[in-house]
DNA sequence: CGGAAGCTTGAATATGCTCAACACGGGTGG
DNA sequence: CCACCCGTGTTGAGCATATTCAAGCTTCCG
């Protein structure tokens, strides 16, 4: 044991992970060198495209994942077929409900995604003993539940126009928090019909509303998906 | 060491605690006798009647609390005054957010409420080490959001009808999961004004829905606040 | 070029909101 | 004891916002 490096830098950490842009986020943070390599041999990377289901809801829960690019949307939906988004998840988020055995979502794909899947025991051997792993799961747990509340109150007392705003808003200030311009340009993950789910309105309302606001000049949108922000500020103003 | 007791029962557990309804549930149950003796030294029980703020939202939290008795209402306002229950609280959960310097909510009581409060570091020291105290905060919060997630369907997808019907569901279910009867029976502990709050409705339409459920003989209202289920699988139906 | 999927736009409709009046119950004071 | 008031809840009429239904437009891709 331990023939391997203890060389100049990143010393005994699987080579998969050292090029890993969530290696000291997300679960892997908190993991040691010795607890990397172990849970390393039983992870896979894998990509996946726009529209795929990746977990079922109310079905057994066999692995976790860390999203490592793209966006997951968490969906619920009623038994007519009413759907709603009730989450959506970015790097470096931690896939799957921690201790529970079957899913109370169902987590689909919005974007091309990159995951890296592990199973189920791998992840709860690391949990057992509480510590660090624990934590962090905890900290996930609360910031959900916080954005979660957040957004309760879009959903039940903003207006339609207020609604839109607010998601694009949650975009500007989520897809590159780095910045803290007055300006923002990203494309749209999600589809109209996955915007209208997450916002509690029909894909007709959702347009529009984008259609005002480009109207207003508030936004510029490019190819339908491609979203430029002039005024942050005024964007933020019709958040209500 | 050990000098200490293995007399009979209860040895070492503070008088206090000894006749409390949570001792073994929410953050107490995972206490050691030295633990609960230590905080127990910290603590006072707390009175408060109904429409008492607890903790303002933004504001640095000074202490948590275990809920006793009653019900607490999570609340978040609008600039413009539009208000949005996200969530009810009830025994035994933990009032305050863990591992956070600010709220971020507004707390206050909805009913008459008995609280076990005790300032943040009694808390805080007893997380420092992960363990059992981490373990149950992460449960109470991954059950939150899940309860957070089904009602934001409730708050996205469903009429207002529905969303009436959802609630009184919710309350059935809630106050008393020992009984698992095709009946209940209860005293609403919110207003009319919290109901509209929480469902994301107005006053009126909370109200129009309950004399339409009284109408169809789903449910009866005795003098305002006490409400009676004669069917609760009818209920169940409609809830979408 | 044709077809499909996703998006936009328009007109008619329905659901829940606003505003207003009224009812009930509990407390206070003459 | 009754009169009054105030907070809370109910009911009604008219209205506004978002939905429904239907048609047409882009873009992408074979």
């Amino acid at each position: 044991m331990q023939t391997v490096r203890n060389d100049i830098h990143n010393s005994g950490i699987p080579v998969l992970c050292q090029s890993c842009e969530a290696r000291h986020q997300g679960i892997c943070g908190a993991l040691t060198p010795e607890q990397l390599t172990a849970l390393s041999k039983h992870t896979r990377r894998v990509r996946r495209e726009a529209g795929q289901e990746l977990i079922a809801d109310a079905m057994p829960i066999t692995s976790y994942a860390n999203v490592l690019r793209g966006v997951v949307k968490l969906t619920k939906v009623l038994e007519d077929g009413r759907q709603q988004v009730v989450g959506l998840q970015f790097a470096p988020d931690l896939l799957g409900r921690p201790m529970a055995s079957e899913s109370r979502v169902t987590a689909e794909t919005a974007s091309d995604v990159e995951l890296c899947m592990f199973p189920k025991p791998a992840l709860e051997a690391l949990m057992r003993d509480g510590g660090p792993v624990e934590h962090r799961i905890m900290m996930q747990a609360l910031r959900e539940l916080d954005e979660a509340r957040d957004w309760m109150v879009t959903l039940g007392r903003k207006t339609a126009a207020e609604k839109v705003a607010s998601f694009l808003y949650l975009l500007a200030t989520h897809i590159d928090p780095t910045e803290n311009s007055a300006v923002a340009a990203f494309d749209l993950p999600l589809s109209r019909a996955d915007i209208a789910d997450f916002l509690g309105l029909t894909i007709e309302t959702v347009s529009r509303q984008l259609t005002k606001l480009k109207a207003d000049k508030v936004i510029e949108i490019a190819n339908y998906r491609h979203v430029n922000i002039n005024d942050l500020a005024q964007l933020r103003v019709r958040c209500g």
